[in-house]
DNA sequence: GGAATAATTAACTATCTAGTTAGTTTATGT
DNA sequence: ACATAAACTAACTAGATAGTTAATTATTCC
């Protein structure tokens, strides 16, 4: 009798190094999310990863190693949502709306991506600084929508000389400070930011803002 | 030969209860921006300040109670600066394109402010939740605007239906975002967002974007 | 001038923490 | 079947860390 596949399931041999370390990976996403770098403990890692801790240097050599890598997932996921969204199927003006809706659904949905940014601005981006990798995925959402922007112009609906960078980073602004924030704003200003009707209104205001400055007048 | 006043300066007695909270306040502040809750380090901090570190203790209780007196001083200090911002004597368009400056340029002069926010709101607005103190502090910012909003409506330059707070959430957040996030953004679009040019470049776009938004049309 | 109190100090400790050592077990290629 | 390499484990360590103990020194109040 072959003591092959003792323990674990039908598909999941004893060993299997991709698992090892995307759980590894997947563990460190929450623990860096919630407690920040500094905060973070490798220790809770790898037994939230129900890895034994050596891995952990194993695939990412260091903590702050490990660190990087689950940035670059972060970045690579949210380009990679970006390149699903097609803007150039509909009129300017819902190019935008969708690129509006895109961003706030995904922050909303990625709280974990929000904080991870917020960690690495506290370390002056000194892990994205050194990766060719989460460099290299500088999106052409930019330059898709300085198309999007062309063509409202042309169109006659929207104004002259908007930067199409400035706009993104003001749409990601106007989304991203309220969900990143949500906490202290909920606590100063005595109200629920983080229920449904207070989001939904906030999508809203996010959309009125950006189309009332990019409507000509 | 009294033995008063043997070392310290003219006006400087060898012990001096409000300096020395000030000064551990000072570092405090200086260590938590930098390195976040988690990653400031107490001892460092009481070095900073040049007091032994059992007096952090004595005066803030443990190393939150300080992080939360840290915050409570940070929303003090903008606090008192908005109050100090007057809005009314000024029509509503300049007193909009106030508020922008005065947001932009505190948060540009108190890059502290951000980075203990960012803390805060990791850790939940725990530390704020428990405090009376700082919420306060709610400004009468928020009511004053709403007033600038409808005088402008009344004289028929601004558009109806404005809520007050979400205006202010938004002109914070096209300031706060870019500054908070400045090191990833340069990084992934290559661009040198901190220079001077880039900074002047953002205020213009956000009083472009805020005022776009308000005009009547 | 002296008791009472407030401010300050140096040395200490228990625990935690990132990272390592030295191996063992499983898979793979020949 | 066997050598080789890849994946994994348990136990350990050196240094760091928040917080404390117990005493000393300066100031205040009468």
């Amino acid at each position: 009798m072959s003591k092959q596949r003792l323990a674990a399931g039908p598909d999941r041999p004893a060993r299997d190094a991709d698992r090892t370390r995307a759980a590894i990976l997947d563990a460190a996403t929450t623990e860096f999310a919630r407690y920040g770098l500094g905060g973070a403990r490798v220790d809770r890692i790898s037994t939230a990863a129900g890895a034994n801790k050596r891995m952990l240097y194993y695939y990412f050599g260091d903590k702050e190693g490990l660190f990087l890598a689950v940035l670059e997932a972060a970045y690579a996921g949210i380009r990679s949502a970006e390149q699903r969204l097609s803007l150039f199927d509909v009129a300017p003006i819902e190019s935008v709306r969708k690129l509006i809706r895109f961003t706030w659904n995904y922050f909303l949905a990625h709280p974990e991506f929000i904080s991870l940014l917020n960690s690495e601005n506290l370390h002056r981006a000194s892990h994205l600084r050194k990766s060719r990798r989460a460099r290299s995925l500088n999106s052409t959402l930019i330059a898709t929508l300085g198309a999007v922007l062309e063509r409202g112009r042309r169109e006659g609906i929207f104004r002259t000389g908007v930067d199409p960078l400035q706009l993104y980073i003001s749409i990601a602004g106007l989304c991203y400070f309220y969900l990143s924030n949500i906490h202290t704003l909920s606590s100063i200003f005595g109200r629920d930011l983080a229920g449904q009707p207070a989001r939904g209104a906030r999508l809203r205001h996010v959309t009125d803002v950006v189309l009332g400055y990019l409507r000509k007048g």
